[in-house]
DNA sequence: GATGAATGAGACTTCATTCAT
DNA sequence: GATGAATGAAGTCTCATTCAT
């Protein structure tokens, strides 16, 4: 009696094979698919390119938005330790130009998770309000630390830099857009370097 | 009947009606209401709003794409002469930051066109090709004049700052979203210039 | 320019021919389908049996609430009518019986309406109180008519006669259903009285 | 291996292991599902309140007739038993008036039980047309005891009372409908009596 | 045997598009 | 021409049922 397992207690086993699979499958498709449709696109899409049925998409990941939480939530993750990262390692504005650029390039999701991003501006939900946050607070670490070196004028804050990456990103999807992306945001720390020159004699 | 007009020249049809009336309503309704719902958005909402029957909506534009097409044409033509008249008058910076507030600021459709025009970008429909060719040409002219005057530098084409035009003024939905996105702008166009710089001092 | 038809004022045009058609069908189809399967039944099955698009269901009635009402009210308010003329010419029990014969027969939706009306009593919703509040008054003015002539027992509430009717009318879909219903809705009267001989000696 | 066995009788197999518990837990599960949710409920919300996988409950009622007939089965040889016994111990009209309470109190299952019923009058399904059948005979017992003692009309099945007992029990879930169903199925046996009276006071 | 993941059918709902009036 | 009703495809979501582990 005493040896019932509690029922309460759903006793943690061990993850099936095909499941991880599956899951796996999911999230690549999931970034497939916003990445050419935007965030409103069809989930059947995003099971059909997975090979699994929709039932299968939804035991997984109940909600659309659980689903977009499991595919950028990493990513966001990994842009914010990077920040900390250069922070340390490189000076000013490079450090931040090795940012945006890498959020550019961010494997496996790129567009995908800047419409994310983009969507962040104004959609509530929990997911979006998260990255932003995120990202914002990492930027500004960026931002300040130039700021304060002089390299960049002061008015500028982390959500115009980071609707600046996004926006500039966004666009183009010829072979070659990410260097591309990359050449416009150069050119944007550029101006914000420009106009910092009559407020603060460099060096 | 019809007698009082000459059987040589029946193509020409009197045009008039409220067809007309109903021809503008449907125009301004829908670049509302592309503007609030993106390019997606549900035709029976244009018809709602303009205060007509969906029927009447397809008499006018038999396809999404003639009614995008009509309502982004306009916008596109003005923005096109404006460069030109902005050659003339202005000197070549400001000329090229004029055209650029302009098109952020356009009138009647913002971010619609905007999407639109993101769009065009990969998009091989019709409509989008042909706003995406002559604003590209349209800038040309302001972007040469602006490089020969060794005012910014010259490794950037009228898609790459069309590209910024449009991504920079996509993000953000508050209110004053224009006076950011032209912000963004005029500090890219600081960049395009503080490039320049160390380039082109000879001429 | 006064002459301007008012756009908010939709000029009440005649409705179409196939319209009228169509929601007679679809109303004929609700009271079968949900006779058959309860209110729980697919609304596709509704519109199958009518004959037309699942489109056009929800054009006339945009939830299932809506059809249910537009199914429902006007039985229920034939029966709250005819109340009132029982109590004028017909004795006390008489007009009782005749009543819940009328509840048991009432054409067109039969099971249908008292299915829901056996919803009435725990649901919440709009359609489903509305019928149940205007039944309760409609009985409690034959109720206490029969109970001051002393015919019935007084302790019994409409809420209680309501219940029977419906729960004896809604087994059994055999032919001949409704005759049996009605035979057993007479006996529960006649135990009604029964139980009220030894209170109040009759006349 | 299995030595220990005659060779002769290997279909009688060990039938014990945590099997039986589950089965009876997703008997309780089961009753209260279909008492809450009627007969349509969700079997893999049976499986989650027995505490056990959706796959366990499928081997161990292959079909949903299959968990109905092992949950009414046993209430339906209770109710049998129950009429043989007030046959011998009651007065005719109190052990009608019993065994009808008793059907309205059927401990665990209760309304599912009666929905059942209700569905078994016309359906063909197996486990129901057991039940009917099954209870059909035992009422007949008890009528044609207490109208053979000129207690009750003689024109008045047992398939008539049985729908009876059920359609009032059927209705109203609110507290304490138990004490009103066999309230009003109180006053239906009254009826019968009443009009019994007129009928046969020779015996 | 037990488990819960996978599957797909079916219901709901919204619109783009066609057509009768 | 204008209108809005009809249609059905497509997407969302929920289970019943099957099956791999």
């Amino acid at each position: 009696m005493a040896q019932d397992r509690p029922l309460t207690t759903p006793p943690a086993r061990k993850p099936r094979a095909d499941s991880v699979k599956n899951r796996e499958r999911l999230l690549l498709a999931a970034a497939e698919v916003f990445r050419a449709g935007g965030p409103e696109a069809s989930l059947e899409a995003v099971a059909r390119r997975a090979g699994v049925g929709i039932g299968t998409l939804y035991r997984h990941f109940p909600t659309r938005e659980a689903l977009f939480e499991a595919v950028y939530r990493r990513e966001v993750e990994q842009l914010v330790d990077l920040a900390a990262q250069l922070c340390e390692r490189e000076p000013p504005i490079q450090a931040l130009r090795l940012w945006l650029h890498a959020g550019v390039g961010m494997a496996a999701t790129k567009r995908g998770m800047l419409t994310a991003l983009a969507l962040a501006i104004d959609s509530s939900s929990e997911i979006y309000a998260y990255s932003f946050a995120h990202l914002t607070r990492a930027l500004e670490a960026l931002l300040s630390r130039a700021s304060a070196a002089g390299a960049i004028r002061a008015d500028v804050g982390p959500e115009d830099v980071l609707q600046a990456m996004v926006g500039l990103s966004m666009m183009g999807r010829q072979p070659g857009w990410e260097a591309n992306a990359i050449r416009l945001l150069d050119i944007f720390v550029d101006g914000l370097g420009a106009s910092a020159i009559g407020e603060m004699p460099e060096s």
